[in-house]
DNA sequence: GTCTATAACGAGATAGAC
DNA sequence: GTCTATCTCGTTATAGAC
């Protein structure tokens, strides 16, 4: 989980940029945007991440260890499914407090603009995030904690895509109290013990080409 | 509801930058792409739309207009509550279908490096959407078809919420199987009758300053 | 209305001194 | 590692001829 870990100038870089891009979007920065905040030339940025396109690629796959590493936390700390999602919504219910969005769902905005390299690590985030999430809501189901007709990959998705809307509307309005009211609503109804008319329930399909690399 | 009607160059231009902006956002295309692809130049354009900014503003409102005429139409020709969602729907799945993002949803990510003008056109199009569909949910939830136990407000921002997500989360694997899950889910959660835990009711809260311009 | 031409600026990127 | 200086290109935007 843990990268080759990057000198302390280029991890600040990424500081900076992180947030300018889940502020602004990726294309919604530049080097000298980074360059100022830090009080550096924009050539000296260059010489940490050759290109943008080597410098987005860098944020993406320390966005993923980080992320991953809370979801391992989150494992290890949790004693139900229902507290890990619990624990899961209030991660990005910290970004939103930070007046971000999650950086994997500002780039998905801006997808088809990014180099293919960032395409791929930007899925490879989405299949592992979902696939932490599934195994989670498989396992509160089998225990009785969750309830839900879908297959748990399925649901997942539903679920990250929700709460990645409900940050990007909520952000549009200043508001995150927009965010919390959905991911109440999405929580309370995966805890709820109700008969529900079959969503119609796609065989298999699904996990299309879950990115193993 | 209807603008007064725009020259048909401009027309043109609009459908062009229109659909640009849905798949590589606002910041992710210029006049050059729309003026190769009209076969004029970048000047002929700043005679229509004098800037950038101009010009997108001009694509909200459009959009809003277009919009706001389906619905209309929705609500002329539907004969239930559900019939009005599932068309509600399906105007979303149409745009998916052609591989765009929905232009606000789209903007929405941009939302903060964006001009205040067209800032402000964006809350007015998320404000009359959720006006709209909360109208409906209402009316649902009064003849007995629809069951949520929420404010019909806060529902419908999270419907449009959850929609919008699916929709961007979708686009990055090209799979718009992604999005119609999600909007099958959504629908079902709706029309299920079903007792579940009272989610945490905001007395009143919310409507915090409905963008009345 | 559309063109050519160009201005004015900011972007990503490189060379080479220190 | 960071700097100065420079390059090249793409961007929005304007002036003025046709």
């Amino acid at each position: 989980m843990a990268e080759t870990p990057l000198p302390p100038a280029a991890e600040r870089i990424l500081d900076i940029a992180e947030r300018l891009a889940q502020t602004r979007g990726f294309n919604g920065f530049s080097y000298a945007d980074v360059a100022q905040e830090l009080s550096v030339t924009k050539a000296s940025l260059h010489y940490h991440f050759r290109s943008k396109a080597d410098l987005g690629l860098a944020l993406i796959v320390r966005y993923q260890s980080v992320f991953g590493g809370a979801l391992s936390e989150i494992g290890e700390k949790s004693r139900s499914a229902r507290e890990k999602v619990r624990r899961y919504v209030a991660l990005y219910d910290s970004v939103m407090r930070e007046d971000r969005m999650c950086l994997c769902g500002m780039l998905a905005a801006e997808y088809a603009t990014l180099p293919p390299p960032m395409q791929e690590e930007l899925r490879r985030f989405f299949d592992a995030n979902e696939a932490w999430l599934a195994a989670v809501l498989d396992e509160g189901r089998r225990s009785g904690e969750l309830y839900f007709p879908e297959q748990p990959e399925e649901r997942a998705r539903v679920f990250v895509g929700a709460l990645e809307g409900a940050m990007l509307m909520a952000r549009s309005y200043m508001d995150d109290r927009r965010f919390r009211s959905a991911a109440e609503y999405l929580m309370a109804d995966l805890e709820a013990r109700a008969a529900r008319p079959r969503t119609r329930q796609k065989r298999k399909a699904t996990v299309k080409r879950a990115a193993r690399r």
